[in-house]
DNA sequence: CAAAATACTTTACGCGCGCTAAATTATAAC
DNA sequence: GTTATAATTTAGCGCGCGTAAAGTATTTTG
């Protein structure tokens, strides 16, 4: 390895013996060029270590390898691991990701998507804040940006969306818990963040009616990403009050379902299936963090492998111009059972 | 709004009638132009919605306004907290932040470094995933890029680092519970990322001995970043075999705490303070997720606040080239008493 | 072995903006 | 109103690379 620091492509392509432009062909594809000179150029980038300016590159190309990925709150291991499978994808693709965060912010959200549109990304990758996000703003730039949205929905909008069958999974439990026990009541913020909790519950009121029986929702204040705070205060007023007429709690998702465990826990409620357990919990989504509560919670699991490669490959066909006849795909959840339920 | 779209700076230089120089002039600081050019600037901008090719401009400019956030492992939510809060105050400062997660895999952290070269960013924040680091990459790194460590430290790097107290965070949970009952035992994983976990069970053993009592270190086997895993498995052998000497243990962070809280009640002890408890259960870093955990963990806060405040404004300081003396600070932490311990 | 096909080289321009020096204003100070 | 000062304009080069056209070399084909 010399130390001669090479400042451009017009001197590493002098080192290495080869035409700029032929150079430039390499870095582009490297197949395309005829295996003798892959093998000159490849010798001299041994020696050298050169790499073309990314900025003089994006500045030329009309489009960049940049991939934006959203997610409305990262902070969340749920939405950190999606990211982190969708951005493994990205890069074995050859393209460049960068993750964002609107933390919860409706107006992050926008900024980021303002700034996205600065990087002239390939495509974006959007898990939306959801119900309080800025549809006219998302509109607006996924009409100019290969964009693929997942984990929640904007209705109407027309653009590609990847997600979970959320009404399955919530008959998926219902049937379980009603089958195992009593039939369980349905825990949900009043005003969820996206419409996967509308979903949710109507596939909980219609499987509870499916059996002949009487659906309970049981609706909390509070708004905002604070979830499992929201539940802990929300589930102990609830507790208090009497709400649940069954002794089993299914609650919207799995962070809501931690911090109710909590709530059980400060109301001197026994959790579990055991025979000293006075109430079963579950939740919904296989949380990172679900089965390290205590008890571990019996949750239905999103198929995040399925999720990430399809809203991925979906971006890719995008970005090809290919338009996917089927816009919209939804993959149904597998039942986990712990001991909470 | 006009629809007309700008091509460049030349084209918007002549809409709003002031020269390109003094344009790019004011994109680089609105400040530095009169302040009747400046809304002659803005109006315009209003109504014709221009931004500068952020390409052409990192192109040009020899330091771009990039800065890199390196953490080892976002899906973990207090790496997510603290690379929110160092995001946002680079954002406040007209800086251009990114992402990154090395994902507990150190040639990931090597490709993150090799990427970030090409970004030319300002400055990076980053925070090693320690032991596993490939010490010479991120030396020589540091060496061409202004570098802030936090969190986990590379001694003998000569690089700042802000970090915290962890010999302090042992005592200050010592003391209070020696002080509240038995002295607590520690649980630690025998081969920890990062040295972090040595401060700290060096912190723990002079403590326990400055007060006349026999330390009792609990190591427990795996690697990686399954922490919790790792503590529920080892954690479950440990109870098995009596491991403990007293009924007290303090986890060598939050996350094995989490783990270990999990081992208890598989293992059917009781955890916490009251009547019933048979064991308390403390850990370090007041992670996001302590505060839901059954029963809540008491353990030592870190000041996130602080160290992301200290270690962005000491990249800024190494950005414009000023030798900070203090290379290296560290906060204390805080007592947080929940029902675990 | 000649012709055709492919790969490469040379030349040259363009991308959008940073940056500078000199000339020309506009503003502030007296 | 004159000066000193600050701000702006004009003009033009340079950044590093993409890309196109035309010519030359190499390989493949028959």
């Amino acid at each position: 390895m010399s130390d001669a620091k090479i400042k451009n492509m017009e001197e590493f392509a002098a080192i290495s013996g080869i035409s700029r432009p032929t150079v430039s062909k390499y870095f582009h594809d490297p197949d395309s060029v005829r295996a003798s000179t892959r093998e000159r150029i490849e010798k001299a980038l041994q020696d050298h270590d050169y790499r073309p300016n990314i900025y003089a590159v994006n500045q030329n190309r009309k489009l960049t390898k940049n991939i934006g990925i959203v997610v409305p709150y990262l902070a969340d291991p749920f939405f950190a691991e999606l990211a982190r499978n969708a951005e493994q994808r990205c890069i074995d693709a050859g393209f460049r990701p960068t993750l964002y965060s609107a933390h919860g912010n409706p107006s992050v959200e926008v900024e980021i998507l303002e700034s996205l549109r600065v990087l002239k990304p390939a495509g974006v990758l959007m898990a939306p804040l959801g119900r309080s996000s800025d549809r006219a703003a998302v509109e607006k730039f996924c009409a100019d940006v290969p964009t693929v949205l997942f984990d929640s929905e904007l209705p109407d909008l027309g653009v590609p969306y990847i997600g979970s069958d959320n009404a399955q999974f919530a008959l998926l439990i219902v049937d379980y818990l009603s089958r195992t026990g009593e039939p369980p009541c349905f825990l949900e913020m009043k005003y969820p963040a996206n419409p996967n909790a509308n979903k949710r519950r109507q596939g909980y009121i219609k499987a509870v009616e499916a059996l002949g029986l009487t659906p309970h929702v049981v609706s909390i204040e509070g708004e905002g990403w604070s979830i499992e705070e929201i539940a802990r205060i929300g589930g102990a007023k609830a507790i208090a009050k009497g709400a649940f007429a069954t002794r089993s709690v299914l609650c919207s998702n799995d962070r809501l379902a931690i911090g109710f465990l909590v709530a059980c826990y400060e109301s001197n409620l026994t959790v579990g299936i055991g025979d000293d357990a006075v109430i079963r919990v579950s939740g919904m989504d296989d949380h990172p963090f679900s089965r390290f509560t205590c008890p571990p919670l019996t949750t239905v699991a999103q198929d995040y492998e399925s999720i990430s490669r399809h809203a991925v490959e979906a971006l890719f066909g995008a970005i090809e111009g290919i338009e996917n006849p089927q816009n919209r795909i939804l993959f149904e959840g597998k039942l986990i059972m712990r001991q909470s339920a």
